[in-house]
RNA sequence: GCUCCCUUCGUCUAGAGGCCUAGGACAUUGCCCUCUCAAGGCAAGUACACGAGUUCGAAUCUCGUAGGGAGCGCCA
């Protein structure tokens, strides 16, 4: 593909509204997009989508921005760095839009529209009625001079409607379905200034990208059906084509498109639950997507092993098992200080180490902890059984021993041996019985070292009296 | 309703007419290793939505059917 191989031109972009927390799923075109520019040793333009006054929040801006900064994705352009493109929050590029609204109006390819509401409401629900699909009917589209004084003496404010071409052909290659036709007749007027005088979605998405350098978009599939609608306006106000990329969906366990209900959806949770930002990049970057390597990947060794041409149409599930998985592999490369940052509560090293295969997710360390400094909680029912099988007297033997061996396992276990003719399992079983309360966990040897001698003593004891 | 998109093991995916008795990964199960778990090794099961057509040959091309999804917003 000659578009990915020339690399200086390659700019992509992540343009999300602040209206809410990073959600998985842009979290992954942001992913996609980010590793498309550093393979190709592009850029990378965060912009920030705020037109819509009512719902974005300079909070969710924040938030955006942390997250994104959390996972690793850094941007080369964007509202806190500035930039060629300067500025990068669509709030504050009012100016370039206002140009761009003249020139399109004066070309005649929009006009003002003075429907309100309820007009529109009202001609979508007949049209629909009548079988049709609900497209702007072109109410105001040839309204005459004394028509348009006459609704603005009633103190209607309009808004700006690109007139959409008649009888033509709109076709572009998309990076991930390949070729695409539409026809300009199937859709309607649509708004690209609102009443209130901001840019729409529509407009200001496509002008930016297409003002921006940006080469390469990459969105949610959602936005395929609206492809043709941005790329008439460019073509309209002279304007540069980007290329596009619609990539499937990210959707549930059971295939409707991720919300709520399927549990975690943005990475802030996905964080507070105690997942790794390594783990989350490992699995999203395999989601519509397939890599030349199966192996967990550090998030800077990931652009090469990036694929754009292998990017999915298919939607993709999003399902945790796989999370879980990323998860374990990043625990275990973790250094034994990144670990211990990680468990949060000033865990000695040798803890950390000792936890390691046994912990997931940082709450997994909690029940270790009381191994070693707190109280067992009851057994369960194998747990019962072994210690049973062993029998008071074992245990006697094993307080007995661990007098001369203190803290040595190996020399606990060797005396013990000779003692009670037990080896294997069923010498080191009632062991660990014993000293943790279960019958899973960590490596002995470390464990028994860890834990203070009065401690383990007294669990051993205790089984000789209460067996 | 109209337009568009999608459909390979439970899940993520490889596959661009013969290399496919469909490959890998995760998960599952069994065995090995082992004091346990993890890791590692080995093995097993499970998939081309369906139906026609084109072809000597189709998971791959065409057309239908079914099922999912998106768009048709003064949301993005």
């Amino acid at each position: 593909m000659s578009i990915i191989k020339d690399s200086s031109a390659v700019t992509t972009r992540f343009a999300p509204s602040p209206t809410g927390s990073l959600h998985l799923g842009n979290a992954r075109t942001a992913l996609f997009s980010s590793l498309w520019a550093r393979k190709a040793g592009g850029r990378f333009i965060l912009r920030i989508e705020d037109t819509d006054v009512e719902r974005s929040q300079l909070r969710f801006r924040d938030e955006l921005m942390a997250d994104l900064r959390w996972l690793g994705l850094e941007w080369d352009e964007g509202p806190d760095k500035g930039g060629a493109s300067a500025p990068y929050l669509q709030a504050e590029r009012g100016g370039f839009y206002r140009t761009l609204f003249k020139q399109i109006e004066v070309n005649g390819q929009a006009y003002s529209c003075y429907c309100t509401a309820d007009d529109l409401e009202l001609s979508r629900k007949v049209q629909r009625m009548a079988g049709k699909p609900p497209r702007y009917a072109g109410t105001c589209r040839q309204l005459t001079v004394v028509q348009r004084t006459e609704r603005e003496a009633r103190g209607l404010r309009p808004s700006l409607r690109f007139a959409v071409p008649i009888g033509q052909t709109i076709e572009f290659t998309d990076v991930v379905h390949g070729a695409q036709r539409f026809l300009s007749d199937d859709i309607g007027d649509f708004i690209i200034r609102r009443e209130d005088g901001t840019a729409s979605f529509f407009f200001c998405n496509a002008v930016d990208d297409s003002a921006m350098g940006v080469t390469h978009v990459l969105r949610g599939d959602d936005h395929l059906t609206n492809t043709p609608r941005q790329l008439m306006l460019l073509d309209a106000l002279g304007m540069r084509r980007p290329g596009y990329g619609h990539v499937g969906l990210l959707v549930g366990t059971d295939g409707a498109p991720l919300s709520k209900r399927h549990g975690s959806t943005s990475v802030l949770e996905f964080r507070d639950r105690g997942f790794l930002p390594a783990a989350i990049l490992n699995h999203l970057f395999r989601l519509g997507h397939s890599s030349d390597t199966d192996g967990w990947l550090a998030a800077e060794n990931m652009p090469p092993h990036f694929r754009p041409e292998h990017l999915g149409r298919a939607p993709a599930r999003f399902d945790e098992t796989h999370l879980m998985h990323w998860q374990k592999e990043t625990v275990e490369r973790m250094s034994a200080e990144e670990l211990a940052a990680w468990l949060g509560v000033g865990d000695p090293p040798d803890f950390v180490e000792l936890v390691r295969h046994n912990v997931v997710l940082p709450d997994d360390a909690v029940e270790w902890r009381n191994v070693m400094h707190g109280d067992l909680p009851p057994m369960g029912r194998d747990e019962q059984s072994v210690i049973a099988a062993a029998g008071p007297g074992f245990f006697a033997a094993a307080a007995a021993a661990f007098d001369q061996s203190s803290s040595n396992l190996g020399a606990l276990a060797k005396i013990l041996k000779e003692r009670t003719g037990r080896k294997g399992a069923e010498l080191y079983m009632p062991l660990r019985v014993a000293l943790t309360g279960q019958a899973h966990g960590p490596e002995l040897a470390p464990l028994l070292k860890l834990m203070s001698p009065a401690t383990a003593r007294r669990r051993l004891e205790y089984h000789a009296q209460n067996s």
